[in-house]
DNA sequence: GCGCTTAATGATATGCTGTCGCACTTAGTA
DNA sequence: TACTAAGTGCGACAGCATATCATTAAGCGC
């Protein structure tokens, strides 16, 4: 839990698919990589007066095609840009302050395979996100934990 | 599956809460329940010319507050407006027509639990979407289906 | 290091879902 | 039938995201 996660670096994926190494992109990778615990676009462009909105959605959606980094849907606010491990996984999203971690669990793709033979049609993919109180017994950001 | 769903009618249940009965409504409630399979707002709109988008906005809003509605996030696109019963339940989607139908398993909700306690953090809800090619074989508004 | 080509950028406009304020209309009741 | 508050439509607005386009700079050959 809270690992501080340290994945291939989002530039060298970049430079892998043939992007180029810019200040922008560089400026908004290592922010999203500081912060594990993901971000909206609006935290971006605030952390980042420097960097015009446009480029933040470009680069967003560079990571995003690349799967190195998740668009998580938060319950009514705006979704979180969050750093990800390769592969397949699911979310948990705080719904105090946002933070998310992702989990990934034998047992759900067992029951998802379960699932496509009860529905008609071919899955083709799936969504799960589980809503929790806090993730971080102690998170700061949490209003319900003063200083705790 | 794709049972004609007919639960309780969406103006009978705004009627039981106190809410009254107008020519925009029964509009756009006799809409939803033709379209079993699910609307986005915008098709509302255009079925509708003459309800302005504020009250179709606000008559969802009246019918998912009343759990009778489920507003369902596609991938990527606009969100749909799907009848639903009463109850917790799951959406399967298709990707190529929108097309929305409601699910429910033991299974899920026994996973759930499961997962509860793997997460760190009290588990306050989840939400699972299917992604499916087509739901129905025969669906005519699937680009594949051209007409079968 | 120097130019050159083209990807990338920032500013601005635009699109989309959804909400708000407000004057006008209408449902439901007396 | 008349009254009154709920409901409506319009237009403006908020927030997330994308398109356009002139300008800038990354990365390459030399």
């Amino acid at each position: 839990m809270m690992v501080p996660r340290q994945g291939i670096s989002l530039m060298t994926v970049l430079a892998e698919r043939g992007y180029r190494s810019t200040v922008p992109r560089r400026m908004i990778a290592n922010l999203l990589e500081r912060k594990s615990e993901g971000l909206t676009a609006q935290a971006l462009c605030k952390e980042l007066p420097t960097v015009g909105r446009a480029t933040v959605f470009r680069t967003l959606k560079l990571f995003l095609e690349a799967g190195i980094l998740c668009k998580v849907d938060t319950m009514g606010g705006a979704p979180i840009y969050s750093l990800c491990e390769k592969g397949h996984h699911h979310h948990s999203v705080c719904v105090l302050c946002g933070a998310v971690e992702e989990f990934r669990l034998a047992t759900i793709e067992q029951l998802m395979r379960a699932i496509s033979k009860e529905i008609p049609g071919q899955v083709v993919g799936h969504r799960i996100e589980m809503y929790v109180d806090c993730l971080y017994a102690d998170c700061e950001n949490c209003p319900r934990n003063g200083r705790n």
